[in-house]
RNA sequence: UGGGGUGUAGCCAAGCGGUAAGGCAACGGGUUUUGGUCCCGUCAUUCGGAGGUUCGAAUCCUUCCACCCCAG
């Protein structure tokens, strides 16, 4: 059956070449380039080249850097403009991993493409997927395939879900192989010197200007640099001495206003989310979900009620408070994803 | 001008004769396919200045300086 493998060049993505090879699958493998073709990305081809070569595989290269600054990049400024904290990581999925990505394989001949992602799908002979978190729960990467949808997930396949992070390596090295590139994928992948701050003030949008930092009885503290600096739960870079560490409760975008408060303030019992991705009905949900709103910090249990402006969740514990433009991740018991959203309040 | 009070790192602050706690901020690093969180590390040869007492002072004494409060 014919696969394209999704390789970034590094480990993950390359074992999941080979075990699909030895499942019997015949893979092509795919790599597409965000960022132009500088020398590094022709070397990155160059050595991909050759594991490829080295496995029996033909290499597709697909120059995919103009959709992904109008569908990632241009939307991710476009979020800090208006005061969001947007999970660029989530969106590429959705539109250029498993979506422009999986248009162009379709011209070389396959409808299926595999990626590295550490999550689980079940087909069930049942539509669609069920999409679960992967085994190995440190790595899991569901979260960010929340908002790929039922049609793309019907073309995807992820090798690794049930292999653990740290088996990945020496699974290669037993197969004679290494990653190409040395570090893992990680921070933004398009951000250089992983700062955003900086990349978002030479990309010529008009950005929000300075404004006044206060707590919440209202008592002034100092001046912001832009609301788009700053984030909810941001605790460094506030520059505010007291005598206990403060943190980013809120972004008041109407009066281009910060508001912080020690960590005994940051908790919040609910969020809404315009829903994006239904995976699972909403009218099918359990009365009980687990919602995760960041890909680190633990699901929490939520009880979800649809609103007019898509869901109103409320937490059953109070949890650190959501971040709008961020994604908000609905989990059942068993660990489905029963589908995710954009966090707006 | 009388009377009282306070001066310890960028901010807050402990210490009250035995050789400068702690918190915040900042900076550096680690964890992490988003932002953020979290974790670790660094950060006053010196206590407003100058003298003195003492084996030894941020701590006691003298004096000067600065700021604050109350009177007028």
């Amino acid at each position: 059956m014919p696969v394209a493998v999704a390789l970034s060049g590094g480990a993950d993505s390359l074992l999941a070449l080979c075990l699909l090879q030895e499942q019997g699958y015949d893979p092509v493998a795919v790599h597409a380039s965000f960022l132009g073709c500088g020398p590094k990305e022709q070397r990155l081809q160059e050595q991909l080249a050759g594991v490829c070569a080295q496995r029996g595989v033909a290499l597709h290269c697909l120059d995919l850097q103009e959709t992904f600054e109008q569908q990632v990049i241009y939307p991710f400024v476009q979020a800090y403009a208006r005061g969001l904290t947007p999970n660029p990581c989530a969106w590429c999925n959705r539109r250029i991993k498993f979506g422009k990505l999986v248009q162009e394989v379709q011209g070389l001949g396959s409808n299926l493409v595999a990626t590295g992602h550490y999550a689980t799908l079940r087909r069930d002979c049942r539509y669609p997927p069920g999409l679960y978190r992967g085994r190995d729960a440190g790595k899991d990467q569901s979260y960010f395939l929340a908002l790929v949808s039922r049609e793309q997930l019907e073309a995807a396949l992820f090798p690794l879900s049930g292999w653990r992070k740290e088996e990945v390596r020496a699974e290669l090295a037993r197969r004679g192989l290494s990653a190409v590139t040395a570090r893992e994928s990680q921070e933004i992948c398009f951000i250089p010197h992983n700062d955003y701050r900086i990349f978002l003030n030479v990309q010529g949008t008009q950005l929000p200007g300075p404004g006044k930092i206060v707590d919440s009885y209202g008592r002034f503290w100092g001046w912001h640099e832009g609301l788009h600096k700053y984030t909810v739960g941001q605790r460094r870079g506030l520059g505010i001495a007291c005598s206990e560490p403060l943190y980013v409760l809120k972004k008041d975008v109407n009066n281009n206003t910060l508001m912080v408060g020690p960590r005994s303030e940051l908790h919040a019992t609910s969020c809404r989310v315009r829903l994006i991705n239904d995976l699972v009905r909403v009218t099918s949900w359990p009365e009980q979900v687990w919602v995760q709103t960041n890909y680190r910090q633990p699901a929490g249990l939520a009880r979800v009620q649809e609103a007019e402006q898509g869901l109103a969740v409320l937490f059953d514990e109070p949890r650190s408070p959501a971040a709008p433009g961020q994604i908000a991740v609905f989990y059942s018991q068993q660990g489905r994803v029963l589908g995710g959203g954009e966090i707006h309040g």
